[in-house]
DNA sequence: ACATTGACCTGAGAGC
DNA sequence: TGCTCTCAGGTCAATG
């Protein structure tokens, strides 16, 4: 990866559910089933709750059996029965690659996995915001956590009752992990925008009518992310996601311009037209 | 329960 | 050109 490429990548991805859908789809292509040769720590401050030689001892010999993604974590099990735990942060993602081969090692790898078959896993993490980690069961992790039911995976009922009683914001309250899993910055703001909610909207303002719709557009906005492959240019036309700047032209053709807030210390996109005056 | 602020982290971009 | 400043945002902790 060039410098220019590296510099792209970091302002697109900021891995949310649909990211890791796409992480976990990819490792579940890749690395599988390979007996872990050697585990390489570049960088031992991502580590929780387990040292180097710890990680590298339970690594060794151990093969990568299938992903499972909660929110933005990315669970992997091992044929030992454990689980390798990653979570992205900002700027963090997955290469499979080897020498000669069309991809190389990216630029900041932070956790390499030598395989028997000659190939790695490079978990690559620029702005150190990811962690790396084990568990020995995934259910009882994100339990422990204190995660909120994955985002994609809940039912109506199960997000009407989530914000049940919630009176904050909604776009923070989408953002809480602890109440659903797996929704960031961006896609709260896209899920809103399709909802036609304004973001600083107290959630006990909103009517049933406005919550469902809500819950069905935010399953839309995460089902057509993955289907985009997370790629702004893939998505299809009323998206806000590929207009995310100051001044971009209404993406529902309103005629409004999209304008950048502060919520809750985050920057939020919005349509002043379509969302509301707020 | 909720808001606010700051810390962590690195690199890009702006402004001087 | 090179410096300083601000910003990006996922998560956590402290404070109101």
């Amino acid at each position: 990866m060039d410098d220019r490429e590296s510099a792209r990548s970091t302002r697109r991805r900021m891995p949310e559910l649909p990211d890791v859908e796409i992480f976990k789809r990819y490792l579940d292509s890749t690395a599988l089933h390979q007996p872990i040769r050697r585990t390489e720590v570049r960088e031992e401050d991502l580590l929780r709750g387990v040292t180097p030689q710890k990680l590298a001892r339970r690594l060794k010999g151990a093969r990568l059996e299938a992903a499972r993604r909660h929110g933005k974590f990315l669970l992997v099990r091992l044929d030992t029965g454990s689980w390798l735990v990653l979570h992205f942060g900002m700027t963090g993602f997955l290469r499979y690659f080897r020498d000669g081969g069309s991809d190389r090692e990216p630029g900041h790898v932070r956790l390499l996995l030598h395989l028997e078959n000659g190939w790695r896993l490079a978990y690559d993490c620029q702005r150190k915001l990811g962690e790396v980690g084990l568990a020995d069961d995934a259910d009882r992790f994100v339990q422990e956590r204190g995660l909120g039911p994955d985002a994609l995976e809940m039912g109506r009922e199960e997000f009407l009752e989530a914000l049940e009683g919630r009176r904050g914001m909604v776009k923070p309250t989408l953002m809480n992990q602890r109440i659903l899993a797996g929704v960031g910055n961006v896609y709260s703001d896209e899920a809103l925008f399709q909802a036609r909610i304004d973001p600083r909207t107290s959630v006990a303002e909103l009517d049933a009518a406005a919550r469902r719709r809500l819950r069905d557009a935010l399953r839309e906005t995460l089902e057509t992310a993955i289907a985009a492959r997370v790629d702004p240019e893939r998505f299809p036309d009323g998206y806000l996601l590929p207009r995310r700047e100051e001044g971009a032209s209404c993406p529902r053709g309103c005629g409004g311009r999209v304008e950048r807030i502060v919520v809750s210390g985050r920057g939020a996109y919005r349509c002043p037209g379509c969302q509301g005056a707020g």
